[in-house]
DNA sequence: GTCTATAAGAGGATAGAC
DNA sequence: GTCTATCCTCTTATAGAC
């Protein structure tokens, strides 16, 4: 009961970040949003940045799932499983479901840097990625001349592009468009 | 005389954007860093938001002239010259000049949009990027497949891309490795 | 136009009863 | 653990003297 009551805290950060931001969310929506009052979410998690992380961390789950699928795949080369986990995290943000943090946020950027659940699950997804990185690199699939850093922050950048949502709000594209018109530019390049 | 000390204030504003954002941004940071009183910025500019629509307005003029350079450079084909304003863009933010406004705050987007000022030369600007991109989709040399406002889009979006603060945070490559990588990543992508 | 001082309000966090 | 009521700090913006 516990478990279920943080759980619906968490997904309405989950929301809440993923439609305003770290910084336009305030803790009395999430309050209201959840239907307790201020007060009670203190009693759940500590501070802001803490339900921030939270969020983060469901988040990150769910991507090491993607990835583990994608891995027992083995029909798929490593660059369809880059472009798969992608596809997964467009289609995520399609939905008004990836948390979108500030990306130099000071006070917020110390909570998740000493944040040990949250570190891990980042390390294990950057090193499951970087794998197919490099598988991909070796194979001739992406250019090998990118250090593997350099794609790895495009991919993460790339899940929380602006361009998503300039797309989505000008209303001309269905969803299916979107996301293929991204994933082709993401990895084609505009030229294409 | 005047007009020197607005200019101050807005370089200052233009500098402090790019370093923090606007909602970390504070109006006392800003007197601080003119050096003159909190007070004093209200005489010369409304509101926090009407500075930082100034900003964007001295970074659109200096964009403008820019593309109006590269128009006249004859030996350059269409896809040059969009390659040439992303770099631009890129070198600008790589010099802490680029200010960045949050994608989704209401308060600010309400007041730019009713900004004849900042509307005027953010259209000039998209006019003649649409220019080119459709010259450079004609000519075969970008997709001609993808909408021109993903085009669009998507320069927009790579002139404030966060992966470049991540490269230049990490510290391994030099500032001209970080704009070529950039633009070859966004133009031919990731495959190469 | 510049200053000091302060209003006005938002928002994160807590006290203390139940 | 939940509530109401409140604290406290930060920040935008203004008042009013010079």
């Amino acid at each position: 009961m516990l478990r279920s009551r943080e759980d619906a805290i968490v997904a309405s950060v989950n929301r809440l970040l993923a439609e305003k931001g770290f910084e336009a969310m305030t803790m009395d929506e999430v309050a209201a949003d959840v239907g307790i009052a201020k007060a009670s979410l203190y009693k759940h998690f500590a501070s802001k940045e803490q339900l921030a992380a939270e969020a983060m961390i469901r988040v990150l789950d769910r991507a090491l799932e993607v990835t583990e699928t994608l891995q027992r795949e083995e029909r798929l080369g490593d660059l369809d499983r880059l472009k798969a986990v992608t596809r997964w995290a467009l289609e995520t943000q399609l939905a008004g479901e990836m948390p979108s943090l500030p990306a130099q946020d000071s006070a917020l950027r110390s909570t998740l840097m000493s944040h040990n659940g949250y570190l891990d699950r980042l390390m294990r997804l950057s090193d499951r990625l970087g794998l197919w990185i490099t598988g991909a690199q070796e194979s001739g699939a992406l250019n090998a001349r990118l250090p593997a850093e350099v794609v790895l922050y495009t991919l993460f950048a790339r899940a929380c592009d602006p361009v998503l949502s300039l797309l989505k709000i000008g209303g001309n594209y269905s969803d299916a468009q979107i996301v293929d018109t991204l994933i082709s530019t993401c990895f084609d390049g505009l030229t294409g």
